[in-house]
DNA sequence: CAGTATCCGGTCTGATACTG
DNA sequence: CAGTATCAGACCGGATACTG
């Protein structure tokens, strides 16, 4: 079934890996919804908390690590004759984000949804449908047998001293 | 900063949203970092426990909800000669988040790595870095203000009528 | 509106020991 | 090797009240 060989260990030590790394700043459930939400345009404490139902304290403590982590930001702002307002906007970092969430959706879509997609991305100026895919440099679809792993030397090198350690 | 425009709610109502139901399957820092070595080729139980430092109860439980929500699948198999031995192997569904988790790693290298790609990937034809990206229909790269939502009619309204209630 | 403060009950974590 | 059993304690969720 699997065609992925089997391995007794990761060709990356975990304290190495960006993508685990990344789990302990985006990796819980409150967090992805927050953000889920952010992307969408969701900016305000009382909004995030009405839309997620979920509890003050959670909120304002994920909101914390996320400024704090670099992925929003929180920022006072005065519209025309109101009082002032405090939002929590992405930062560029943060905005990053979207293409990694457009994956998990079409992942999400296709295993989860039974093919139904609720929310789909068009170009304006062509009206065709986008899909996120892995490219080469000139932008050509991967064939799926094609793609090769290639491990830093120094990374994999300390990789084969962490095994024996 | 954030081009973000604002809004009040997601256009598509949580229960509605096939993104916030993975959160429910792959959201937890447990089971991505399991997920992220079983992409790597990792398939028992042993070694799991043993690159990340998991705790055997957790990881017990991980691997069962996996398994229930069809993501990996457990399998008794018999090497030559060999005793009995169980893998976790993922399922195709599993194996569909390749391309989430790549989305992913591009992201924590850029922001977390300082750029810097412990491992990368290569098309082992051309030589050519392959990377994550959104795409037309003819395989041309999305510009970002080109980019449009399109909402479901049908769950539209159902968000429509979820904010008033 | 955007939080902080407090509290309690429950669940999950992580450690350790045990089993077929 | 691949788990289950047990258990104390941390942590989390949810409720409610309060503040500038």
């Amino acid at each position: 079934m699997s065609d992925i060989p089997l391995l007794r260990r990761s060709p990356v030590l975990r304290r190495d890996c960006n993508l685990a790394k990344s789990f302990e700043r985006i990796g819980d459930c409150w967090t992805l919804l927050i953000l889920r939400s952010a992307l969408y345009g969701v900016r305000r404490f009382e909004d995030f908390r009405a839309e997620l139902d979920v509890p003050r304290s959670v909120l304002s403590n994920r909101l914390a690590a996320l400024v704090a982590n670099g992925i929003m930001e929180r920022r006072e702002y005065r519209e025309e004759g109101q009082r002032a307002r405090i939002e929590y906007p992405l930062t560029r970092m943060g905005q990053g984000l979207a293409l990694p969430f457009m994956a998990i959706t079409q992942w999400a879509d296709k295993w989860l949804g039974g093919g139904h997609s609720p929310l789909t991305l068009r170009s304006k100026s062509t009206g065709q449908r986008l899909s996120v895919a892995l490219v080469d440099e000139r932008c050509r679809r991967a064939e799926k047998a094609d793609i090769e792993f290639v491990i830093d030397a120094a990374i994999a090198r300390r990789a084969e001293r962490g095994r024996r350690t």
